[in-house]
DNA sequence: CTAACGTTTTTCCAACTGGTCAAATTTCCC
DNA sequence: GGGAAATTTGACCAGTTGGAAAAACGTTAG
């Protein structure tokens, strides 16, 4: 009888040299169960579904993920860092507006280009974070504060007008993850022609007027 | 055997004179699958979760609603149309700046009074809106494009900055709605200190000041 | 080539799922 | 207070769910 499957559950920190098979296995696994727990939620999504999805019977799947919250696990685990990885970027050495207009356009691109991922996100949200809050409380605080402390400098510095840096940073987050998870009513809203591909060039051109100049003409 | 339950069913458009206990038990199914739907989405959620939410046996829940479908249709359906009234409020005859300052508090309000109504739509968006779809690209649609059309005017009258309206639109749902659907990112990130009901405020008045004039200082 | 290990399939299970049905109980109107 | 209608309950069902076990099949290093 075989036992990495088991040992890798129980002794994830010890982890087994992983043979060809398993390493391509488990990343079909993983972007199969991507699609399904994007659409359905952690509780709406099935093992079934994703071994589907997969191309493997579900017992078949079951060798490589002992349990269906392992692989939800690992999913919300790799999303976390990549998603982090542009507040990270954004450089307190730098030129205010540039970084931020530059952060915004990374934020839209990671929408355009790994919506699944931010709707995976967006539904462990809806469901209070059950299995991301250490993360929200610890990590992305921590980051958070620190930007914020950055975002704070510059306006005190005048290079940024005076404003709140977290709710700053959450109306970022908030305008381009809009364009991922309500793909679907964006499309309905903007209709056949306009809905296309260049909504993204559209959204990168009025977020960037939104978040520099706002709406209200200058007096003159 | 009672036939009511399959009437309204079956027989929508010609609904029977209610009884008073229908119209009470209704309601508390209604609440109490709103809370479990908002968190777990359709499929996520079961009939006997909702049941016990509302305080009564499963067999008795499907007295009132067939079938789980029908609960969560009815529960989508009243929300549009609440939803879609702050919008319908806007004012092409008012003034544009007041008016979508207006707009930004009515729907940050709602995320704050209505989490879990945003949550459910949320939801029902994140799976590509297979309930709502009709009402996304006709009902919905139609007003924005209506919408579109007022703010259009006031940017030609220059009464406002020159843009794009739909993104616009999209902005401030996306801005306000944030602070329901990802209530629990927005308190782990502000903290304790700062995740009490006075982020709805601090919220209100970044907005306004993002909405209005953005964050590049004016030159001088 | 073959034995050991890795992988896949088949079979199975207990718990849960949405939903039915008839009997028991309660409510309401006369 | 009695009877009809409305409501609630308990027992039940077929299909699905997450998961276990072990046998059958592949792969590969010595």
């Amino acid at each position: 009888m075989n036992e990495i499957g088991k040992l890798r559950a129980a002794d994830a920190a010890r982890p087994r040299a992983e043979t060809r098979i398993q390493r391509e296995k488990q990343e079909v696994i993983l972007a199969a169960a991507l699609d399904v727990f994007a659409q359905h939620g952690f509780r709406g999504a099935t093992i079934d579904q994703i071994a589907e999805a997969a191309g493997m019977s579900k017992p078949n799947l079951l060798y490589y993920f002992a349990r269906k919250e392992d692989i939800h696990k690992q999913l919300l685990a790799r999303l976390l860092t990549t998603w982090l990885a542009p507040l990270h970027e954004l450089n307190a050495a730098g030129d205010p507006i540039s970084e931020l207009r530059s952060y915004i356009r990374k934020k839209l691109e990671m929408a355009r280009d790994f919506p699944r991922e931010s709707r995976l996100f967006a539904n462990e949200m809806l469901q209070g974070a059950p299995h991301a809050i250490d993360v929200l409380e610890g990590e992305l605080k921590a980051l958070v504060d620190d930007k914020a402390g950055v975002l704070l400098r510059w306006m005190d510095e005048g290079r940024l007008n005076r404003t709140d840096p977290y709710h700053l940073i959450f109306s970022i987050w908030a305008t381009t993850q809009h364009y991922a998870d309500f793909d679907v009513q964006v499309r309905a809203v903007l209709g056949p022609e306009r809905g296309g591909e260049g909504r993204f060039e559209d959204a990168a051109r009025y977020l960037e007027h939104l978040f520099m100049d706002g709406l209200r003409p200058k007096a003159r």
